[in-house]
DNA sequence: ACCGTTCGCGGACACGTGTCCGCGTCAATA
DNA sequence: TATTGACGCGGACACGTGTCCGCGAACGGT
């Protein structure tokens, strides 16, 4: 029966003294009982706590820490929320935070805007800082000199080569190792690599895998590529990858093989390739990166590589507790992840002929 | 060259005064440089911002905040970051928030845990609190209580029919409305309902949609229509969707449309009908539901319902700020928000015959 | 040399909490 | 009844900041 729509008056308690005064307890035992020091009457425990719990008061935080309470916060800088895999990241961290007893205070990183929002997580004293996904390599640089002048261990996940940083990040040159092996195993000798080109660091790496796995098998790492320059706008890595597939049939010899920098730019070459009545994975192969759920939910299945989020997500938060009390480390940890393929049904052997 | 890699000696400035001493001034001038106060020579504005860079001192916000000044903060509890429809309201509403000086706390609420999240939100004295997803209503009618209890104003998104609930929420019955006609505009008369059957609340206004679309043309919606109760467990909505359809495609008599709860639940559904040999949009349609990035993917892409996220996104963070300074309204605020039909390629005329 | 103005100084108080400590109360025990 | 614990009381201080206020130094104009 809806009887109770009445929301508790306003009780407008404002301070532990408030809160104890109609308990007929002091403010002073209040507080004993909210930070469990021993020789209390288990009664009057009890008496705060159902207080506690039918005005629904909690003590001014601000307070708490100023009087040097942890805050027991870790402040999470992201680049944005709209990389699929970079929410995953954050949502485990997440998790993980809260299972060990930390808030996490999240922000995105307008670019420029860095300076101010690790000012606030300063301000707010947060213990540490975590960094996910992919800036402007000055830039973070100089917040990450910020935090070290403060004494605030600090932790980037998934961008490599940041001088001073500590970095905990997919080994992404394996994952194409682990990619091109795959290919290659199954008699492809013609590559078309989309969306690697150039940009970011993380892209450097990814070519380097390319090149390694080649050269392995003692191929000319030059010849047998294309890497198409798509000079449009890249405003969706969908619409990105299925014109540099476009723009890849349009050659007079075509590659077998379609190597996307990620699983939208493979699922856009895919559409391209059968816009284009190449039957995948029949006439040709598809590959992506990330194993995103959409990389499940195409037909055919996209096969890809999984970023072994979690364990990414573990480490880095191991080793991030683990600094807290310590004072700063002056080298910084690096660490890299093992990737992991996974195998969908968009490649297959290569076309003999 | 990697000249400068001492990063600022640790400076180590705990307080005002620690950081004014070398600044050769006084702890209170500092403080009113920094509270931007009248009544002072621009060259000492000048020196305490440029000592202010330099340290990268950052004064401490508890004790700004115990002072009495505004914490400028929203507290945003999310159901899960899996969703993308959530995360696309929480990127969006964050980034309003800060363009309005406001910064965001964001936790995920555990089931069960949402005592202690509102809890600590309400400790660190933020000046609202969002809810984002769906959510046990008992469980947040309750956190609402004590919201109001303790004065702060809050807002629900997403999540109608919740008592006492200040609420923004798309138009889900409408949005329904608009799939029904789309699709008897092209002549289907025969519907699978795909994961509408049972479930939290915003099926019902689903149901109630399709209902009334189908009985404003006079047709009896129970007759014309099929829904499948698939009874295992709901692991991922794009099995979920395939396992749907497969049941469906078993009966004597199939439907020409197929109608899925949201994107994933038709692109499963789309993927059965491929596998078995059905064409899309030729011998059957297919429509979801968000206009998720994925709608736009597939082969075919998915007729789909757009949900206005910047307007909704906007109209909440619009009314709860104006609510900051005000006292607690009596009667519930609730609002929705018309959805957008957008049309894809896996919806076609029904077949004749 | 005198005066008024401008502006920084530094003491004081408040904000709400944690913690320490001496004191009072009450009940159980000798 | 006298003694001893057990336990709650309430005063005091500290944490770092914003703000108020009276004071004095420096400076420019007469």
């Amino acid at each position: 029966m809806p009887a109770r729509r009445q929301p508790l008056p306003p009780s407008g308690i404002r301070n532990t003294a408030e809160f104890a005064r109609p308990v007929g307890l002091a403010r002073t035992t209040v507080s004993r009982v909210l930070n469990g020091q021993p020789g209390l009457d288990p009664r009057t425990i009890e008496r705060v706590q159902r207080a506690l719990a039918e005005t629904g008061f909690a003590p001014n935080a601000h307070a708490m820490h100023l009087k040097g309470k942890r805050t027991a916060t870790i402040g999470i800088c992201m680049e944005d929320l709209a990389t699929p895999t970079a929410v995953s990241k954050l949502a485990m961290l997440q998790r993980v935070l809260r299972a060990r007893g930390f808030a996490s205070l999240i922000e995105v990183l307008p670019p420029g805007a860095g300076r101010e929002v690790v000012r606030h997580f300063l301000s707010l004293r947060v213990e540490a800082v975590v960094f996910i996904g992919h800036f402007v390599p000055e830039e973070i640089e100089a917040r990450i000199a910020e935090l070290g002048a403060n004494g605030t261990p600090h932790l980037v996940i998934d961008h490599l080569g940041l001088r001073g940083a500590n970095t905990v990040s997919l080994d992404r040159a394996a994952g194409m190792v682990a990619v091109m092996e795959h290919l290659l195993d199954l008699g492809h000798r013609s590559f078309a690599l989309l969306g690697l080109s150039k940009g970011p660091v993380s892209r450097h790496d990814r070519m380097r895998g390319v090149r390694a796995a080649l050269e392995a098998r003692g191929l000319d790492a030059d010849a047998c590529t294309v890497v198409p320059d798509y000079l449009h706008e890249r405003r969706n890595d969908f619409d990105y990858g299925r014109n540099l597939a476009r723009s890849v049939l349009a050659r007079a010899a075509r590659p077998t093989a379609y190597v996307g920098y990620n699983d939208e730019i493979a699922i856009g070459a895919l559409r391209a390739l059968q816009e284009a009545g190449v039957r995948v994975p029949r006439d040709a192969s598809v590959t992506g990166f990330n194993h995103q759920e959409i990389s499940r939910m195409t037909v055919p299945s996209v096969t890809t590589i999984d970023q072994n989020i979690e364990t990414t997500v573990t480490t880095a938060a191991d080793w991030l507790l683990g600094q807290l009390g310590q004072p700063l480390r002056s080298r910084p940890f690096v660490r890299t992840i093992p990737p992991r393929l996974v195998v969908g049904e968009s490649t297959g052997p290569a076309r003999s002929g």
